[in-house]
DNA sequence: AAATTTTATGCATGATTTCGCCCGATTTGA
DNA sequence: TCAAATCGGGCGAAATCATGCATAAAATTT
């Protein structure tokens, strides 16, 4: 497949937040256009400081570190606008689980500072993020870190979840089809997204357009469990539709 | 895997900050180039301000200045130093309690990467740091989140530590009293820093300078409960003396 | 619809960077 | 003082880069 200029900077912008750098020989084999080209990419993205420039390729602008630690601080944008309009869903008062992933720490960042909320999470970052807002309490749910999912997981996490009954559980999708619903890729974590699900009073997922129609091993929950879709403003329309068409309320970000 | 110079580069910045040396040869194994690579890595970040070049490596900009008169004005410098030491202190396959505090922290943020330990923490700010260390394992331990503290505090944090028996308790001291001993500002924290320093096989606590004399309302534990003492390379003899006269091994940062 | 301008891309070329190696100079420790 | 380690500079090969130019596609104007 032929892709324009600005989706190929768009994809070397997510793969930059994802490994944290790039080769210039491996982008330009990998989406067969000349390395001359892939060069001008990350002269300009580089110029538009979407990434730092240097002999080889290109590194993640704020950390050139770790996959993890960059995917967590970079991400921002396209989820950021994602991330404005999940909030909108949320009403004082409320006790919100929020899931660990990287959208979903986009929402916390959006959270405005005065807000009266009670947070629930089990991912790190997330609560971290949250220390700062006066009007939020946050209630963490402790376990084993796993690294990868950047989240406490395992059989305390499962225990502790057990005993709340949220008003809302913001869910990270690994991937979200519209006939098998929300996935995951790892079988713990699949665990508690499913317990956090089954136990909220309601369950909103906010997916960029990359996890629709991805599935993985692990089945979080139906599609019918969702009540309330968060998507991008260039969202799939047919996507959305299958969603809407079950009475799930599906929220473009970016729509004034 | 391959790296680009300037993630060798940054990645020598971040051992410095670790360890506060490198050795050219080290590293040119290490990152499997020629120690001339090196050589020139260490010559242009010296040239850049971010090391001090020294005959068969280099040393981190913070432990350059002179002995310890200039040095010893940043906070953040002093705390990095003060962890150097702690972290010797700690073995391999050990399982560590690491309390908040910003001197814990510092610790946190010094073990190198391939140390092999488990530690469990109810400071958030402590688990996303030790995130990226791939020899740590890290279980967290839930509850209310204190944004004053930067922990989760609570029934349920001290719920979950109860079953907990760590070799060893890195506690945060409020304030250290050659006569109270440990004590905290804050009623949760203080039950919290009890029960780990009461479980614990040992109790290490590292104290910068400005933590003698004080003590806080609530007694976390007596002196005799201390199982080794960290302090700066400046702090106070008569302080010090009063708890080697325990015999409680008192360790100086800083010295060789 | 035709003509014109703009843009994206590939290729060739000469410049620049990186890096291993070598050699003579310098530092270190005994 | 001496020997060994370390150092800096110079050299060359290979990789990578910036630039100019030609071509083709896309967008714009006529």
């Amino acid at each position: 497949m032929e892709l324009l200029q600005k989706e190929r900077q768009s994809q070397i912008f997510d793969l930059l937040g994802r490994k944290g750098r790039v080769l210039a020989g491996d982008l330009a084999s990998q989406f067969g256009v000349s390395e001359d080209t892939i060069r001008r990419d990350l002269r300009e993205m580089a110029a538009a400081g979407r990434c730092e420039r240097v002999y080889g390729g290109a590194l993640a602008v704020t950390t050139l570190r770790q996959p993890l630690s960059a995917r967590l601080t970079l991400a921002t944008e396209r989820k950021a606008d994602l991330a404005r309009c999940a909030i909108a869903c949320f009403r004082p008062g409320m006790t919100i689980f929020i899931d660990a992933g990287s959208t979903n720490l986009a929402i916390a960042r959006a959270l405005p500072e005065d807000m009266s909320l009670t947070v629930v999470t089990n991912a790190p970052a997330i609560a971290m993020t949250l220390m700062d807002r006066q009007g939020v309490d946050i209630i963490m749910i402790g376990g084993s870190l796993d690294r990868h999912v950047g989240a406490n997981l395992g059989a305390r996490t499962l225990d502790a979840l057990a005993s709340l009954i949220p008003d809302m559980t913001v869910i990270g999708a690994c991937g979200l089809d519209p006939s098998v619903g929300i996935t995951a890729s790892l079988f713990e974590d699949a665990e508690i997204k499913r317990l956090a699900a089954a136990n909220s009073r309601s369950v909103m997922a906010a997916v960029t357009n990359e996890k629709f129609s991805l599935h993985y091993p692990h089945v979080v929950c139906g599609r019918e469990k969702i009540s309330c879709l968060v998507v991008e403003n260039d969202a799939p329309e047919d996507m959305t539709r299958s969603f809407s068409a079950l009475g799930i309320p599906v929220h473009r970000a970016g729509q004034a």
